[in-house]
DNA sequence: ATGTGC
């Protein structure tokens, strides 16, 4: 191929299709991959997305790339959409900016025994249920009051804890990654500041891009895979969006001082403070590991009092239940085992706005899974589509792919030009019924402040890193 | 994303 798109200062070389390559120079110690299409590459004005993929590829013990997905935008240190592996015994480094603020931030699919036609007469009274049910906001208190002791178990034991407590079912434990708790959380690690703030929000969507929606199945791209997922077409489902509110965004903060200041004992530079990381092996990287793990079991404790919480709202106004579909995390790092030149090798995996995505027969997927693989679930923007994928065979970036459609407009410009009640006017005139929490909340999340999420997908796909399973479109959103 | 900002 050999043609050269030229960024703000990055070169970017087209591989081929829905695939760049960044080559190496500098302190680069691997290239940069950027799975995209053209019109998916970052672009827009003071994007510094490509650049930070440049940055991530500096880090100490980074294996084969650093990784950008076709939702790739700029964040904190890492990009959001980046995904990159260090070697653990090799002195591989871990970034609370490569997992970001809200920590193990994911979605949940749910299933309904019904089709939208025969919901929509009963829709409205469903969505007030929906509302009167579903703390958010920013701040706000969750569904469920604890103290301490019982937020403790909440992050040794995240969404097992709360089927413990009779909020679930065992058959949903199935259905999360990790069957619901990533092991080796270390409450000792969550300092008094995140603990304060988590008390009072287990249960909660918080604000920004998180939502519950009440959707349907549009389109299914897969038949078998849908089928093994317990999905079909027509089929009313919900899909909740959500993480680990201010507990996560509290340990991202202690976390990323503490490595700010440690990072130098290590002997590690990096080019942008917003990278502070320290090796994964260390007491500051175990120590970061273990309150991440807390926050990713809080998030899961989360969605699944939220499903509850649905659940709740359909037995009131519908007379039946949710049957889960999945539960997975696109803000995660984890240690896994993948080949490398042919050799297994501990990785701890950054995915950040990236979606693992294991293939069929992976030894981690659930009985019924096997032969399909991994759901991936991938959130619309508000009012737009939202997907149900499968992880493939072969798919690179340590079974990887995209977490949603990215943002290309700032909050601040989307509130500037977008008139919340209009937009919920508009929404209501399609005919997806909008619960909203606040005007502006709704303004900085309109569909024009954000990627095509249809074209990432296609891309996604086109790379080679999932495979589409359904489509879904929302019959009402209670919105964050 | 976030008791939204050094």
């Amino acid at each position: 191929m050999g043609a050269t798109v030229t960024g703000a200062t990055v070169e970017v070389v087209e591989e081929g299709p829905f695939r760049f390559r960044i080559p190496r120079r500098g302190s680069m110690r691997v290239p940069g991959v950027v799975f995209a299409s053209r019109a998916l590459l970052p672009e827009a004005a003071g994007d510094q997305a490509l650049q930070q993929v440049v940055n991530v590829a500096t880090l100490p013990g980074i294996v084969e790339a650093s990784y950008a997905m076709p939702d790739v935008h700029w964040g904190y240190g890492f990009p959001i959409g980046g995904v990159a592996a260090t070697d653990v015994a090799d002195g591989g480094v871990v970034s609370p900016g490569g997992v970001g603020f809200d920590i193990s931030c994911g979605v949940r699919l749910l299933a309904a025994p019904c089709e939208r036609d025969a919901l929509l007469p009963r829709l409205g009274q469903l969505m007030d249920a929906l509302d009167r049910r579903v703390p958010r906001g920013p701040g706000r208190g969750g569904v469920w009051q604890i103290g301490r002791t019982e937020l403790e178990k909440v992050l040794v034991g995240g969404a097992r804890h709360a089927v413990e407590r009779g909020h679930g079912v065992a058959r949903d434990l199935a259905r999360c990654e990790d069957g619901g708790a990533l092991p080796g959380a270390d409450p000792g690690q969550v300092g008094v500041r995140a603990v304060e703030r988590g008390l009072g929000q287990v249960g909660s969507l918080g604000s920004g891009n998180h939502f519950l929606e009440v959707q349907a199945v549009d389109t299914v791209h897969d038949r078998a895979a849908a089928s093994a997922m317990g999905v079909r077409e027509r089929q009313v489902c919900v899909m909740i969006h959500c993480g680990s509110r201010g507990l996560g965004h509290q340990i991202c903060t202690d976390h990323v001082r503490t490595m700010d200041r440690a990072a130098a004992r290590y002997g590690i530079e990096v080019p942008d403070r917003q990278l502070a990381c320290v090796p994964a092996g260390s007491g500051e990287g175990r120590a970061y590991l273990g309150a991440m793990a807390a926050a990713a079991n809080y998030a899961r404790a989360n969605r699944q009092l939220l499903s509850e919480a649905a659940r709740d709202a359909f037995e009131e106004t519908a007379g039946y239940g949710l049957d889960l579909v999945y539960d997975i995390s696109h803000n995660l790092a984890k240690i896994e085992t993948h080949h490398v030149a042919g050799r297994a090798v501990r990785l701890c995996v950054h995915r950040k706005g990236a979606t693992r995505a294991l293939p069929p027969g992976h030894p981690d997927l659930p009985d019924g899974l096997a032969a399909v693989g991994q759901p991936v679930l991938i959130p619309g923007t508000m009012g737009t589509a939202s997907y149900l994928l499968a992880g493939v065979e072969g798919g690179g970036a340590w079974h990887s792919t995209c977490h949603g459609a990215g943002r290309v407009r700032s909050r601040h410009s989307a509130a500037r030009e977008v008139d919340g009640r209009a937009l919920r006017a508009e929404l209501e005139a399609r005919g997806v019924a909008v619960r909203g929490a606040s005007w502006r909340g709704l303004a900085e999340e309109a569909p024009r402040a954000y990627k095509d999420i249809d074209a990432v997908v296609r891309a996604s796909e086109g790379a080679g890193l999932c495979r589409r399973v359904a489509r879904l479109v929302p019959l009402g959103v209670v919105k964050g």
